[in-house]
DNA sequence: CATTTGGTTAGCCATATAGCTTAGTATATC
DNA sequence: GATATACTAAGCTATATGGCTAACCAAATG
């Protein structure tokens, strides 16, 4: 999760995400777009391969980069759930104020 | 985008943000299940308000902290946005595959 | 077989991160 | 007013991160 979480955490990476769901590609042809030297790329490649959300094998001498499926699961389920407490929450503490107020305008 | 997926990178802060889905808290409370010391705790907060995953006020000599509304929907927004172009093609590659073995079987 | 081309390895550098301690400051509480 | 509480500030350390260059290897290509 930490590192899955740290891969999405830098916009070289999240580039070459959205590139990527566009179909699998060689590293040359991913890092074009990013002006830095291959070995630095090189880094990015392996940090999104060491979260999950890149599987990579060789052809000849080209290293073919691609999503791997429901790459993104983890971290969506985690930010659903935190997103349903916290609703839930707020819906309890509607209805209860609800609630007071009928209690109060009962008095009245 | 990158200030806030680096929040969500740390086990620490992502307790401390379920931890708030249940509710606002003053640090201390929130640092109690967290063995560290408080200055250390303290950047952590800092970081998830950095971030806009959290908003802090003083009420006396307590900071309370609470979850930021829609906190989590940039980093929501992205990743369906990803996922979505990834089926979407998926869904092209399966479409694609469909006609040209139905082509072939026109042939046989 | 010489030369590109596409990666890869190794190692360096600057900055950021995550932790610490020690020493304040401001608000309660006795 | 003294003391305890809840931060806050400053500054240190170790490791991680993101970038670089230089040199190397292996698969095309001429």
């Amino acid at each position: 999760m930490d590192t899955l979480f740290a891969a999405l955490a830098d916009p070289t990476r999240r580039g070459v995400v959205e590139r990527l769901t566009r179909g699998e590609a060689p590293i040359k042809e991913l890092a074009a777009p990013h002006d830095m030297a291959l070995p630095s790329f090189m880094k990015h490649i392996d940090r999104l391969e060491d979260a999950g959300l890149v599987t990579t094998r060789k052809v000849g001498r080209q290293r073919i980069v691609a999503l791997t499926p429901d790459a993104f699961a983890p971290a969506e389920t985690w930010l659903e759930r935190q997103k349903r407490a916290w609703e839930e929450r707020l819906d309890r503490l509607e209805d209860l104020a609800v609630r007071l107020e009928a209690d109060s305008t009962d008095d009245a």
